[in-house]
RNA sequence: UGGGGCGUCGCCAAGUGGCAAGGCAGCGGGUUUUGAUCCCGCCAUUCGGAGGUUCGAAUCCUCCCGCCCCAGCCA
């Protein structure tokens, strides 16, 4: 393990049963069930189980968890895969499917009805949950508890024929009914449900459930930790109990985690999924959405979502991450990789009436990259700038263009406001300015430097280009405790402009490049619908701004 | 009110008997052809609270308080 990781509890367990011998290579696994989109805190999962692999040497499994069929599909397994690997991961081996382990685990589930082990109940749902008992009072034990070992067989195998209707009968684990930990009343093990599998197809009428599954899926791909999040902790014995009572090839041990939950954000499948189904985002990978692929449709990079999994820590305590932190990490890495170009996004007019003919310039594209390289960029007599950059009269503090001061048009000369035209609402249409300096880069010679720098295109060269402008989806800090979901959306989280303009060799990006716009914010082409012929960029994120929360 | 967890700065989080790391946020200053970046500085005499053990306690003990999870034939 590299020493400039942070320790974490994982990280010191894992060191600990090594220096106690353990003998095989660390193995984990990540281990989604395929009904929905991975979002922010898989990535976080992943990170920490192909984490955990890299660091000591070992591996790390794609497992599909797959034992619900009624709520996964082919789509999600599909994209699991992609947004793992866009991720940067690599699972060892195939992906495994725990349903190529359902032979086995019916099995095993034969083996303990020989044992005396688990039982055939013939109780309803609702009788099952009176039987079951409360928080704090015991349960009944079924009447059904007591059959004969050839019964229990006979019946379960009737089961597993589909000589039963769903819900009809189930196989519960004998353990104790009156157990404090609710797991451990007599658990069920198997369900009857007569659906197609997504990969098993009509193989089987009956499904066993996580709990009876998910150890023992670990046991036989030799997982040596298997590492869940906090509310499986109740289950630890449960697991514990299937792998001591099963001849099982291997004893996998579970330690659990706190989830990632990040602020502003919610992540629960189910609430994404109904923000899906009733179109208030246009899809999983709508860029407002924390899923892995929102964010990379919004531009996040993957190693600065990689980069904050590991700043965020690892712990047992419950808490929220402030998504600043999350912000924080994509502008650390895209200042650093983002090429720079301008963008002019609320266009106002301004003529150089004295500019001597149209010039070229050497433009750099990062200001401390030299590795980035420049372009060239057109200067003409009619450029665009941006609204925002312009007061007719304005104090000391406003650093950018006003009648009669300085101001410098990034990477070229520097000029002075001189007067604007009207129209009859009073709005400014037109900006004229002289010019100071008559070479690119040039300090002007009296030794008045400008107030400050602004960006620009040329208007005769640039093209017009779509931007769509992000904000979170939720005005709440916590959405995932508003009592309704709906009233806590953000009305503003996307605001379309076709009014931007920008440098011509912007429609070249490719998709999903990201390029910094200077003193606006970083934006990428979008994945699907950005084209030279109409170029559509969507703003990853913006630049931080110290100026317009005091004084704008 | 049964059981299982968790409480270290505004938000995360190291630290596990010997001087309370770091990141994010915030605040001040410097550099700057991006109000960005970068650089410098500030930001917990105290670790949920109260007792106790100890030369010494965030770390060990006792009691108390607060928050989270569990009563799916979901995972």
């Amino acid at each position: 393990m590299s020493a400039e990781l942070r320790s974490n509890f994982l990280r010191t367990q894992i060191q600990g049963d090594l220096a106690a011998g353990l003998s095989r290579p660390v193995i984990t696994r990540f281990p989604p069930e395929p009904n929905g989109y991975l979002h922010i805190g898989h990535a976080k999962s992943i990170t920490v189980n192909f984490g955990l692999a890299e660091q000591f040497g070992g591996r790390c499994h794609l497992r599909f968890d797959d034992t619900n069929p009624e709520k996964e599909s082919q789509e999600f397994i599909d994209s699991i895969q992609e947004d793992v690997r866009w991720l940067g991961y690599e699972w060892h081996g195939e992906v495994r499917y725990a349903s190529a382990y359902f032979q086995q685990l019916f099995e095993w589930a034969l083996h303990l009805i020989d044992e005396g082990l688990a039982y055939v109940c013939d109780l309803s749902p609702e009788e099952a949950r009176e039987y079951r008992g409360t928080l704090t009072e015991a349960g009944r034990n079924s009447p059904y508890r007591d059959r004969s070992t050839s019964e229990n067989m006979a019946l379960f195998l009737k089961m597993r024929e589909g000589e039963f209707s769903d819900g009809e009968r189930v196989l519960r684990a004998k353990i104790d009914m009156a157990s404090s930990n609710m797991n451990l009343r007599d658990p069920i093990l198997y369900r009857i449900r007569h659906a197609s599998h997504h990969q098993t197809g009509d193989e089987w009428p009956i499904y066993p459930t996580y709990d009876f599954a998910h150890g023992q899926e670990d046991a036989i791909e030799g997982i040596t930790h298997s590492i869940c999040t906090l509310e499986f902790e109740d289950h630890r014995p449960l697991y514990d109990w299937f792998i001591a009572h099963l001849p099982v090839p291997h004893r996998p041990r579970q330690i659990e985690f706190a989830r990632l939950n990040t602020s502003y954000t919610i992540t629960s499948k189910r609430k994404l999924k109904r923000l899906v189904d009733d179109e208030v985002v246009a899809g999983w990978d709508d860029p407002r959405m924390p899923t892995i692929a929102g964010l990379r449709r919004r531009g996040y990079p993957a190693p600065a979502i990689r980069h904050f999994c590991e700043e965020v820590g690892t712990s047992r305590s419950d808490g929220m991450v402030d998504m600043a932190m999350l912000e924080s990490a994509v502008r650390d890495h895209l200042n650093r990789h983002a090429p720079r170009a301008m963008c002019v996004m609320r266009p106002l007019r301004l003529v150089l009436a004295d500019l001597p003919e149209s010039m070229t310039l050497a433009v750099s594209n990062h200001p401390a990259d030299p590795q980035f390289g420049e372009r060239q960029l057109r200067m003409d007599r009619e450029l665009f700038i941006d609204r925002e950059d312009f007061r007719e009269e304005a104090n000391k503090h406003f650093k950018r263009l006003v009648l009669g001061k300085r101001v410098r048009l990034r990477g070229g000369l520097v000029i002075e406001g001189e007067r604007c035209d009207k129209d009859s609402d009073g709005t400014i249409i037109c900006v004229y300015a002289k010019c100071i300096t008559s070479v690119p880069g040039a300090d002007p010679e009296d030794g008045v430097k400008p107030k400050g720098v602004i960006h620009w295109v040329s208007a005769e060269h640039s093209v017009p280009a779509t931007i769509r402008q992000y904000d979170r989806l939720f005005s709440v800090a916590d959405p995932a405790r508003a009592d309704d979901m709906t009233s806590a959306l953000n009305p503003n989280s996307l605001v379309v402009s076709d009014d931007a303009m920008i440098e011509p060799a912007l429609r070249d990006a490719a998709p999903e490049q990201v390029f910094q716009f200077e003193r606006e914010g970083y934006f990428v082409a979008d994945r699907y619908d950005h084209s030279a012929a109409h170029p559509i960029f969507n703003m990853t994120i913006g630049l931080r701004d110290s100026w317009s929360g005091s004084n704008g």
